[in-house]
DNA sequence: ACATCCGTTGCAATCGATTACATAAGTGCA
DNA sequence: TGCACTTATGTAATCGATTGCAACGGATGT
């Protein structure tokens, strides 16, 4: 049996106190209107004098909902794109008194079935899934318990679940066009994790891109990356050890632009003279970077707000999101990784 | 009265389906070794077939945990210095079963009152505080409630609460006497918010520097900042403004030392041939940033993972975490952003 | 004076799981 | 076979708050 080691005031006790029933307590928590005013005032005030909160557990087990929604992001920790989503989120959250759980995603079988279990366990009122990664574990995905959704960032194909994102095909047209424009014929595609929402929808831009502009299929690579600044290390090797190197590289998301400017820096490339680079997200550090990254920026706040606003509505509407699919405008910043190839190329 | 839009199944429904009684469900998921190899066997299956989670919330009332931890974090969002600490807490307790929920707080009293709130509500079983922000609103602090608290980064005058640290004191000294030893005689220390527990222990860090050196006081200026970029860029600002400019820049952390580098460099003053800067932190960006910075790298996952541990273990013994004080190192990182002082200095 | 109605408050059921205690079934030993 | 003892399962109390319904008192109307 548990032991109360310090005697945490119930509600009854302040209820003794103030001389009232326990439900006239909870009445003047939730509903002060309908007492009396003199009441109501005992009630407070022996609420105040014991420091009395009302006992979480006890209140979500009645009610049935618990005021907390979950964030599901992929990768270890927070990475440096969804800060901001975060913050946005956790911004408009905490406006109508939700809290916010982070659920990280990092491919274990364990942290996914921890995700999953929560929302079948009733824990959560509403779910913000980032990316498209739905949890699911032997086959059962939060998207099949009655918890309300909204996907920031991907759409994802259980039905009805509303979603909030930027136009990445369209961005990333941007972003090879404006390689194209500088004069760039022979580039190198950094791609997200095989698979991945972004990835999918970003890389059928780019080829839509290479194909108006009639660039032939030789003069592009692909190479395969993870969103990590690791993957730019990699695809940075590769480029070194390539014997005709191209002049313009899209990367996929920024945090491999800059591994991959790192690494051929150190080689002795110089960016933007010998190479171009463009990224895809608009973290803070493609402004500190040397040299500073042309990427393409999203609204990483208004994004985590907007998801955020329309659940709680859901929410307070005690029904499932209107199924909608808000898009937000990215921007093409162009910043010193880029400028028009050597003569030579 | 709440509706039950769909009927998630419920502890009953297992037992009516296996034949058995609700407690008999009960212990086939929390103590199987206590039942007949049959008998767990139906209980299981029926689990599974029903696809039977049990309700957080009744759980949690019945025995008063909740296997919920709170980690308090200063400042919107999660800020850089944060994101590894958090990684590390994260990782130490999704191993042990525990759920992270973020507490951000702006400083504003609705999101303290909220903290406060969580904490005496029983929402949940541990506390982890970071930097020394000790949510506080009306007089009532997290520290009065009877939830086992550690505390990140910082050592917070509540009794008997563990600390994980890096002596920020030796680490400022290093800091300065690495700028001294390079031959510079004027010093700007640029300063954390007031009052911060790592800015004053910082601050006699570096006071201890100066006198030990023998620099003059008037040699020396200090420059009220906030911690962030902004602070840095303000900082920049007024170096950029004085008639006698110090020629070493001692920054309290990363985000302003950046923010400084990159205002004064806009303005011609080249670093570090005209002035050094060194940081504090070793946050990603200052490997990135031009010139890449030299700071004291803190280790900071291991201060997240090390605090999650203590707490989980004192959670695991169901008492009071035994109060001590783990210091770890922290580490100078020379980098291009100091050198020795300009000869006309 | 009596019926009616409204505004307040209390009583007690309820949410769904866990677990102390009771009980039934099985095991070993004399 | 009978008794003590262990093991497996069921019964029902319990966690603490919310809330439908009943009850009560006072005001109003006839």
């Amino acid at each position: 049996m548990q032991r109360r080691t310090e005697h945490l005031p119930r509600i009854r006790d302040v209820a003794k106190a103030a001389g009232v029933s326990t439900a006239t307590v909870s009445r003047a928590l939730t509903v002060p209107d309908k007492l009396r005013h003199d009441t109501k005032a005992r009630v407070l005030d022996a609420v105040r004098r014991l420091g009395y909160t009302p006992n979480a557990a006890a209140r979500n087990l009645r009610v049935g909902t618990s005021k907390m929604v979950l964030v599901v992001i992929p990768g270890r920790g927070a990475p440096p794109f969804f800060s901001e989503v975060l913050h946005g989120i956790d911004t408009e959250l905490s406006a109508d008194g939700y809290t916010m759980i982070m659920g990280t995603l990092d491919g274990s079988p364990e942290k996914a079935r921890r995700v999953v279990d929560l929302v079948f366990a009733r824990h959560l009122d509403g779910v913000l899934v980032t990316s498209g990664h739905v949890p699911t574990i032997d086959g059962r995905s939060i998207a099949d318990a009655s918890v309300p959704l909204v996907s920031i960032c991907a759409e994802i194909d259980a039905p009805g679940v509303p979603a909030v994102l930027v136009d990445d095909e369209a961005c990333a047209v941007a972003q090879a066009d404006h390689l194209i424009g500088l004069g760039h014929r022979r580039l190198m595609y950094v791609a997200g994790p095989k698979g991945n929402y972004n990835e999918v929808a970003r890389y059928r831009g780019f080829l839509a891109a290479i194909a108006r502009a009639g660039l032939a299929r030789k003069d592009v690579c692909r190479h395969q990356g993870d969103y990590l600044f690791a993957g730019g290390v990699a695809a940075g090797r590769r480029f070194l050890a390539m014997r005709e190197q191209p002049t313009g590289i899209v990367c996929c998301n920024d945090e491999m632009a800059i591994g991959f400017m790192k690494t051929v820096a150190q080689a002795g490339v110089r960016i933007p003279a010998d190479v171009s680079v463009v990224g895809f997200d608009g973290i803070e550090l493609a402004d500190f970077c040397e040299p500073t990254l042309t990427t393409i920026r999203q609204p990483r706040f208004d994004l985590g707000a907007t998801a955020a606003r329309l659940l709680v509505d859901a929410l307070g509407r005690r029904g499932a999101p209107a199924p909608q699919r808000i898009v937000l405008a990215g921007e093409l910043i162009v910043r010193d990784s880029t400028a028009p190839p050597p003569k030579s190329a």
